[in-house]
DNA sequence: ATATGAGCCTGTATGC
DNA sequence: TGCATACAGGCTCATA
């Protein structure tokens, strides 16, 4: 069985957990100081800008735009912090002894701090201007599945003369913002859909529920999160675990929970994916 | 234009 | 116990 992780597992419900908890510490604070302790992320640092750019502005708020989090401060200037596979937050008390993995940190007014932390350092944190110049990482993101406009009209057409599986265009970011590896096999359990599917054959109906049960597992997922992020109290995280219940991902062999048919793990596009042989058409 | 595979890193679980 | 191996939720790049 699967393990999950204690902190940081970053698909859409998590960053916007993530992102909700850091607006509920960090609004209205001023940041005070900037530390970096490697510049080695996925996209290497900049601690000069990032301190030129942060240090003396106060939070406006914090927001997500896929499984991206992006911090508006009041000096014109934002953060972004992309989770990769395995970035955290914590908003702890500015004396608190480091993590060995916490990268970033900011202190702030109230002798806060909010820190960002990552073993496998696939994320990145960077300062940019939203006016001026939005990161092209962000300019590019698909709709967001919990807006309006990732529809079944949109799905139906973009996926028109593509014979990618429907598994691997949703993991496309490009093409809507926010859905994971996991939350792929799940959604697509729920809409009684292949993985395999070449996209450009899914009829309208099919593309209803696809969009319909994106909403819905991400929402549930969303309600699950309650608290990831430590605040004051729960510096440790040991309150912000998730409970999940997977129907399919990571239960490979498991019988599923409908038809009690043996889930199957296969391999697309590089990624493990679980299904219902029975189920999913 | 599209699709595939490699690579960035560390931590954890497994099997010998 | 040690050691080697496989695998992990993201994303980007080079190559075909």
């Amino acid at each position: 069985m699967l393990k999950l992780p204690e902190l940081g597992m970053p698909e859409l419900p998590e960053a916007e957990t993530i992102a909700r908890g850091l607006h509920r510490c960090l609004k209205g604070k001023t940041i005070t100081g900037v530390k970096t302790r490697t510049p080695k992320l996925r996209e290497k640092l900049n601690p000069r800008k990032l301190r030129a750019d942060t240090a003396g502005g106060s939070v406006e708020g914090v927001s997500r735009r896929g499984k991206a989090i992006v911090a508006r401060l009041d000096n014109g200037q934002a953060i972004l912090i992309q989770l990769g596979m395995t970035g955290a937050c914590r908003v702890c008390g500015n004396a608190e002894p480091l993590k060995k993995h916490e990268h970033v940190i900011f202190d702030l007014s109230g002798k806060t701090s909010w820190r960002f932390e990552d073993p496998r350092r696939f994320g990145m944190v960077k300062s940019f201007s939203p006016l001026t110049s939005e990161p092209k990482f962000l300019r590019e993101l698909g709709p967001d599945p919990l807006e309006k406009d990732f529809s079944a009209e949109y799905l139906f057409k973009i996926t028109r003369r593509r014979s990618r599986a429907i598994k691997e265009v949703l993991l496309d970011q490009k093409i809507v913002a926010g859905i994971g590896n996991i939350y792929d096999s799940e959604l697509l359990f729920r809409a009684g859909i292949r993985p395999r599917r070449a996209a450009g054959r899914l009829s309208k109906d099919d593309c209803n529920r696809i969009v319909r049960e994106s909403r819905r597992v991400l929402e549930e997922a969303i309600k699950a999160g309650g608290t990831t992020i430590g605040d004051y109290r729960s510096v440790d995280g040991s309150e912000g675990r998730f409970v999940r219940r997977l129907r399919v991902y990571g239960r490979a062999g498991e019988p599923c929970i409908k038809c009690k048919t043996s889930i199957k793990k296969i391999v697309t596009g590089g990624r493990a994916t679980f299904y219902c042989p029975k189920c999913q058409k």
